[in-house]
DNA sequence: CTTGAAAAGAACTGCCT
DNA sequence: AGGCAGTTCTTTTCAAG
């Protein structure tokens, strides 16, 4: 954990709503000057609190109208067939997110194909047969909403 | 969905590595002009492809150490209680995804607290009194490694 | 911390192929 | 479509209060 003041985390959630901002109008927002909001910004990307910017990517506009999550036991757990089966699903190109979790599942994956009988392909074809997968469940995406959360 | 050329592809693939990149760097390294690969981001983004650009951030660092993800079970469906819990569940702060779904759940948490005993707190005090909650299932974050996708 | 300023670079525009 | 040249803006750094 790092220590930021308010004005560090006011600037976090501006730039959070809109990554785009310049120094400037980020500084104009908060009272600060141009130099001040610049150097603010630095500092947390050199302490690591800030790591970059991602783009946000419209998936359906993209010719990927389904996304699916799946959670997966597996059947041998271990060291050696984690790391096998975190390399397999790695390779997976419709693998958007792999999580390694504590619970019911061992894994949760984020995955998008272009309809359902292409995700029907990839569960068949490829998730179905990692290493070590056990039982697999699916939810399909209906909407999602993404919150800022409770960062600032 | 939208029809893109490779170019545009590519353009994503380069941009969704590092989303700072000047339009210049992008034209040099796809072998464009930089205002023939500015005007084709301003493309994408008129187009909805590209939706804008959101923070990297280091949840850990700013001292949210525990993620949990929470698959429920509504007790009571039908359209009026789906509304009421979207709108409860969008006020709890430590919510950073809320995913409608089609399966064994019915909605998908992403949640975030500072450590254990305040994710205990947000559980009993803000998730378990949402309206219509029925089944609540949890796995907490150990790891989780986001890859591009099929993009591109 | 601030203001002011200067240099570099990126964004944007119009025109031409 | 793409390139070139030019203008405007932001970023980035510096000096000084």
């Amino acid at each position: 954990m790092t220590d930021l003041d308010d004005l560090d985390r006011a600037l976090l959630r501006a730039l959070a709503q809109d990554a785009t901002q310049s120094a400037g109008a980020l500084g104009r927002a908060l009272g600060l000057s141009q130099p001040a909001a610049w150097r603010r910004i630095r500092k947390l990307e050199a302490a690591g609190v800030l790591r970059g910017r991602r783009l946000r990517l419209n998936a359906e506009k993209l010719g990927f109208g389904v996304t699916v999550f799946l959670g997966i036991k597996l059947a041998t757990k271990g060291r050696v067939s984690l790391e096998d089966f975190e390399r397999a699903v790695s390779a997976i190109p419709e693998v958007q997110r792999v999580e390694h979790v504590l619970g019911l599942y061992d894994y949760r994956l984020r995955v998008v194909a272009r309809d359902l009988p292409d995700f029907e392909r990839v569960l068949r074809r490829r998730i179905m047969t990692l290493p070590g997968v056990g039982e697999v469940e699916a939810n399909v995406l209906l909407s999602e909403e993404r919150r800022l959360g409770p960062i600032g």
